[in-house]
DNA sequence: CGTAGCATTGATTCTCTTCAAGAGGTGTGG
DNA sequence: CCACACCTCTTGAAGAGAATCAATGCTACG
């Protein structure tokens, strides 16, 4: 199946969020003319899937509330969380130049999203550089954040990524300029522990040992950050 | 510096790697086309330096012959290979929509490498949808290549990412029509284990173990693939 | 109010890392 | 052409960190 039947149009010049979705440099009138090619899909619920591995790669799609995380599975029916997306990002960038989707796309909880169908978008970047920028912008954006996290996986310690997660969650908080202090996690230990290759004990033990220690303070899947400073030296494998 | 300078014309539509850089439907006078805007650059020694993070984006590289490892540097001075990069393939899409270069790229024995400005590039995939579909296509090839490495960096045992490893070079062997049981490996076993996220000794011990087994022939940077049924079984968590 | 899924906490096991020593290979200079 | 030095790789032993197994507690939703 796919998301993108029933779109609904939307106003993007209208939107709250296009300033992330699309170059900050796009006025008034470029924002309306992407935007009659942008639609709002349905509403999904908890668990809904946006697209499945093996669809037609016929859209990204932007997140205009709630949570979407990205998965591959392997052979053996393993899960492996590639990306969770919030409001204002950009899922599904890794089939752009695809046949097929690669990655298959699960909303963490209702979330309202907007599909970006691929050929309306490869025509308008042609007519438009600063949207064929913007795309090569957000894609290697996302390649060096996957460097980074890399980096993360293989060189350290399972406090270390997690303080990097919250620290990247804060950051991205700042973007939408929300308060980058009271953080909600929109997923569960298991795939946060997935995402950053640890078991979800190890991740409910290293929020647990931050906690005592004053960093943060936990409670479920809010986390309020008490102590920037150390949780920025504990993440801090900052690369650039 | 910028390996940009100095670069010396190049005739794309006589070189036998010209299908891997560019779309395969590209005939010779798209290629003649294209290589007006391409430059090959002086020979690098080993160890030379294509681009440093921090670098002016101007270029993707494609390698004509050796290879190339990318890497990114944390503030403890921690080196992380992000890729490797054989004849054919190409450097630098991590940067294509940046300003400057966020990885830096180095040579790892004497390499010749084609630039491709990217200022040229944008422009000429305006009007060339081919072109743009492809530099879209490689970019999200390549995102998904990390995916599964994510995958094998969280879930898997030394010996499976090894085997992932080898499996995937016997792959971009077969790419460019190389006899994909003899393998050649460009990178120290300290960069390897770097890229896979273990340590140099671990990746020695598991060649080793593997050899044991019957599975390959290791004789310093020469691997001979003795049971590729075996070790595919291995490495076997191939995600689509 | 009860159930199911999610999260915490504890005890044990295991894989890989780290530290250390030595072997092999390569390139340079005598 | 050989000898030495340097670098890379191999191999061994000990230890650390996280995974796994297991039981209990919490929360949310029907």
């Amino acid at each position: 199946m796919n998301a993108t039947t029933n779109a609904t149009p939307v106003h993007c010049q209208d939107c709250g969020l296009s300033k992330l979705c699309f170059p900050p440099s796009f006025d008034q009138q470029m924002l309306e003319e992407v935007a009659h090619a942008v639609g709002q899909i349905p509403v999904l619920p908890k668990g809904g899937v946006v697209y499945a591995r093996g669809d037609a790669a016929s859209a990204l799609y932007a997140v205009r509330s709630g949570a979407v995380k990205t998965i591959i599975v392997d052979a053996q029916g393993e899960e492996q969380v590639t990306g969770f997306y919030l409001p204002g990002e950009v899922v599904g960038l890794e089939h752009l130049g695809q046949a097929q989707c690669i990655t298959t796309a699960v909303a963490l909880e209702r979330s309202m999203l907007c599909a970006l169908p691929i050929m309306s978008m490869s025509q308008l970047s042609r007519q438009l550089p600063a949207l064929q920028q913007h795309l090569f912008q957000i894609m290697s954006s996302a390649m060096s954040a996957d460097y980074q996290r890399m980096h993360l996986l293989t060189q350290h310690s399972a406090e270390s990524r997690v303080a990097s997660f919250l620290l990247s969650l804060m950051e991205r908080h700042r973007k939408r300029r929300l308060d980058p202090l009271h953080l909600r996690l929109p997923m569960s230990r298991g795939d946060l522990g997935n995402h950053l290759g640890l078991a979800l004990e190890t991740v409910s033990r290293t929020l647990g040992a931050l906690q005592q220690r004053g960093i943060v303070q936990v409670s479920g899947r809010h986390v309020d950050i008490v102590d920037e400073n150390s949780l920025a030296r504990l993440g801090g494998s900052q690369c650039a």
